[in-house]
DNA sequence: CGGTATCCTTTACGATACTG
DNA sequence: CAGTATCGTAAAGGATACCG
């Protein structure tokens, strides 16, 4: 695995790097950080939907993109899939342990992003003044 | 803007929802979460770095991706371009204030994705398991 | 050095149709 | 209902060449 050794003597930790190309940590984060995979994370933070409920919650979402975010995150081992034998057929996704604590994290960024949204805006008015000719 | 009013009743208060379609906060997220712009946040975190410099520590990006991604990030109000009128060329990119608080989120959850890799890749093995024939 | 411009390939994505 | 399969388009991204 590409990783980075510690520079304290003696201690020899391993620990994965995303700075480096080839780092597997790199695929995960973007299984969470995908335009889908962070609002699936972040829906499902509140509680447990059905797959056309979720597709319904989550704005623009296609049923291919939704199904093919959920099986990257299900096998991650983010999120919990449980399809009942009833016809006509449900089936109930929700977040793992892990699930949880991840969400937690991409809902601190988002809520941070939401609630500065003004602030980013005014950064864009200044750049593109300094730049109309 | 596309918003969220909240039920409480007389609050009205207006607020950025993400979930929706359009909602302008995505598009800053996106420049946030994308594949370069996580890992140009968290090398800037660590302190200001020249373009050939990032270039090197964020491994694997191009100089095109690059330069598209410190623009985004610039444009949004998270880096700041720093242009000395030298001969060589010399650009410092550093963290803003407010690029400083993303930042560090970002950090929060790419952290945790490096320090729980090792149980994903145990999620993975389990789902290939169930489903190999 | 710090980029742009151009070209080209690959991936992401959406729409539609279909199935257990 | 909860998907999969197929197809076509659009966007992302890499390689290379070039410029102030």
């Amino acid at each position: 695995m590409d990783v980075r050794v510690s520079p304290e003597a003696g201690m020899r930790e391993l620990w994965p790097d995303v700075s480096r190309a080839g780092c597997p940590s790199r695929v995960v984060l973007e299984h969470v950080t995908s335009r889908w995979g962070v609002l699936v994370l972040i829906a499902l933070l509140g509680r447990s939907y059905r797959f056309s409920e979720l597709r319904r919650k989550v704005g623009g979402v296609s049923e291919k993109m939704l199904a093919q975010t959920l099986q990257a995150l299900e096998r991650d081992g983010f999120v919990h899939r449980d399809a009942k034998p009833v016809i006509p057929p449900r089936v109930d996704y929700s977040l793992t342990p892990m699930g949880h604590e991840v969400a937690g994290r991409v809902w601190e960024l988002t809520r941070w992003v939401e609630s500065s949204l003004d602030e980013v805006f005014e950064a864009r008015d200044a750049y593109d003044a300094a730049r109309e000719s």
